[in-house]
DNA sequence: AAAAGTACTATGTATGGCCAAGTACCATAT
DNA sequence: ATATGGTACTTGGCCATACATAGTACTTTT
């Protein structure tokens, strides 16, 4: 029961609708992604990201293609399928739903909601 | 792969702070707080809520004490101990820091980072 | 040929929400 | 007094996911 382990518990599901949400933007690879994700604190690690986006693919939401590179071995470039559009929709709105129910709760400074019956 | 899971995955993590959150504006007992979280709709069941609420206390971020009821079994009202109003604000911040991650990624708008290397 | 770097894969662990069933107590109805 | 229904809380097992760690394969550099 730690404030470290706890990011963890929050990040989970919030990872897999940034991820499609970056690949939505146009075609990238792991490294990219990896890159984009560090950057904006949502830190995610190589043993993390890989096995979500083989998760992804293998639900239909991914698809990939092999490009070489000439700095090193050859990449998967990875693209949305219209089945990952619509689903990324979806996460959209129950991410927004999500964030909206939260601050209700936490914006909520009334000290009781009803008459206590001891 | 289906919504519902990803909903359930997203909540994990943000249950926790805001049930403490509702606890910390005075004391409330299990049925307060799912009435609570249920008007939000931060849909929550009970096999999901006591437990949570045995392992805070076993954490030392909760207390309880006994009170009688007129209507039915007497009941658990839970209120925060210091630890555990530090441990609020600690998540306080970790949910911060994820929606401000999330947003910076999905409203990204520009499509490629930097100059791409096949 | 050896070393270093890049990209991806595979296995095992821990956490936590959920389901389902169960216990215990109280109030009311018969 | 007994039965019924409601309230409050408990318990055990299941599943999904992030992470740690180690490993494979290929390329470029030295």
């Amino acid at each position: 029961m730690n404030l470290e382990n706890t990011q963890v518990q929050m990040r989970k599901g919030v990872l897999e609708y940034c991820i499609l949400h970056i690949i939505s933007r146009g075609e990238v690879y792991a490294s990219d992604m990896l890159e984009e994700l560090t950057a904006a604190k949502m830190i995610v690690v190589e043993g993390t990201l890989y096995p979500l986006l083989t998760r992804l693919k293998n639900a239909g939401l991914l698809e990939y293609k092999w490009v070489e590179s000439k700095s090193g071995p050859p990449r998967k470039y990875y693209t949305l399928t219209n089945l990952g559009k619509n689903f990324l929709e979806g996460l959209s709105n129950t991410w927004k739903d999500l964030v909206l129910s939260t601050q209700k709760i936490t914006n909520n400074s009334t000290v009781a909601l009803h008459e206590k019956e001891y």
